[in-house]
DNA sequence: CGGCTATTCAATAAGATTATTGAATAGCCA
DNA sequence: TGGCTATTCAATAATCTTATTGAATAGCCG
């Protein structure tokens, strides 16, 4: 093959390959795959979710839907959507390990709003699976997030439950509270609730999406905690 | 924290994201970062390699070192460009996966340059390795790419010299060939050239920075082939 | 110093992306 | 059928991105 045309070849290659960054470079749209990564949502429930207007997530949708990195099932009334693949949460989670390990804005953001988190030092996926049997693992997402698949043994304790249900938790065991990801508030929230309360608590440092990725255990449905 | 003080910390956050993400949405700034995952670079090399004008591809590299993508290392009147962090070719490599596997643009495109890729079947990074003392790898890339690292046992014989060099191969054994990356072209030609002369030959699907990633084993420098 | 080279900067015009708004569609239910 | 709801479409203005051009900078070498 001549240059000119092997340009060609990898223009266009390069082009398509492209697309996908896009639709990567958008907060919203990053955002969304975030939420999407729990599980299907409605465009209603992801407006809500980012706190968008709903003509805007829809707007952003086809954009990712463009891509090939959403997809949608209509039901009656409603479109549901998911990520397409799998490989598209991949993709979210290496371009924001890289965002957390070579942007200093990331970590300022993380500190002004969060304070400093390594005081209480996270435990990671692979630490928490050694450790299942020793420890209590409590979910505080959203019950429907639960149900749609938790951490193997895991609670659901969702976050707006947590001050009233304490005295369901041991003292004496170590407590480790996972979210949605990494940056998800919930988890930091309850590790605090939790310490002022004089409990021993950590989060896990990344998130559920993660924890399955990894092909840790996991489980459906059922009712704990 | 508050609902609207989230959202708050949601949109920065995503915001510093999404700057990773815009600066892998441009064909040119993907071609750059491929080029750059073979080793280090100047202004012009790259120029030359994307065949783009210089100012061109400066401006480019200015929007990948403010998305923290890469670093530049100065020496006399040269500014030597290389990728920031192995994560960066992982983020690349997710990205490039997933439009692989879901954009039926990129299978067009391949199969219009390439022709259909499938009859000869490539050999991934896990099969070679467990083969690698039963067959002759061959490095087609340019020299200095081999110097800079390559497949450990590999012998370099550089794209425009193959057609000269047939008879340093040996006809009994499998070669395999590889080159930049699953899309690069000389590794193709190779094994077409190969094949019309009688040898057995086949492509690695990946490429050398693959290779390397994965940890499998690799050397520098050394005269082979 | 003056000439040379690699790189960057600056300005611009064409094109793409985005939020916002209000209207259109399409399925449900009475 | 008509009303209701979730979603999408369409149009617009404001804002980014990009390729192109030519000038500016900064280090080398004689």
């Amino acid at each position: 093959m001549n240059t000119p045309k092997k340009r060609a070849f990898k223009a266009r290659l390069f082009g398509e390959f492209a697309r996908i960054g896009k639709a990567l470079g958008n907060p919203h749209r990053l955002q969304l795959i975030e939420v999407l990564a729990q599980g299907e949502r409605t465009v209603e429930q992801l407006a809500e979710d980012v706190g968008s207007p709903v003509a805007n997530v829809s707007q952003h949708l086809q954009v990712l839907k463009a891509a090939m990195l959403v997809s949608v099932r209509r039901e009656g009334l409603y479109a549901r959507y998911s990520l397409a693949d799998p490989r598209v949460f991949r993709a979210w989670q290496a371009l924001r390990d890289l965002g957390q390990a070579r942007l200093s804005e990331v970590d300022a953001v993380v500190a002004e709003y969060l304070g400093d988190r390594s005081k209480f030092e996270a435990v990671d996926a692979a630490g928490l699976r050694r450790r299942l049997e020793d420890v209590v693992v409590l979910d505080v997402r959203p019950r429907s997030e639960f149900e749609a698949g938790h951490i193997r043994g895991a609670r659901s304790v969702p976050h707006d439950e947590l001050a009233a249900r304490l005295r369901e938790l041991p003292k004496d065991v170590e407590i480790v509270a996972y979210c949605r990801g990494p940056y998800c508030v919930f988890a930091d929230e309850a590790v605090a609730a939790l310490r002022a309360k004089g409990y021993r608590a950590r989060r896990l440092a990344e998130g559920y999406p993660d924890w399955r990725l990894r092909g840790f255990p996991v489980a459906t449905g059922g009712e704990r905690g």
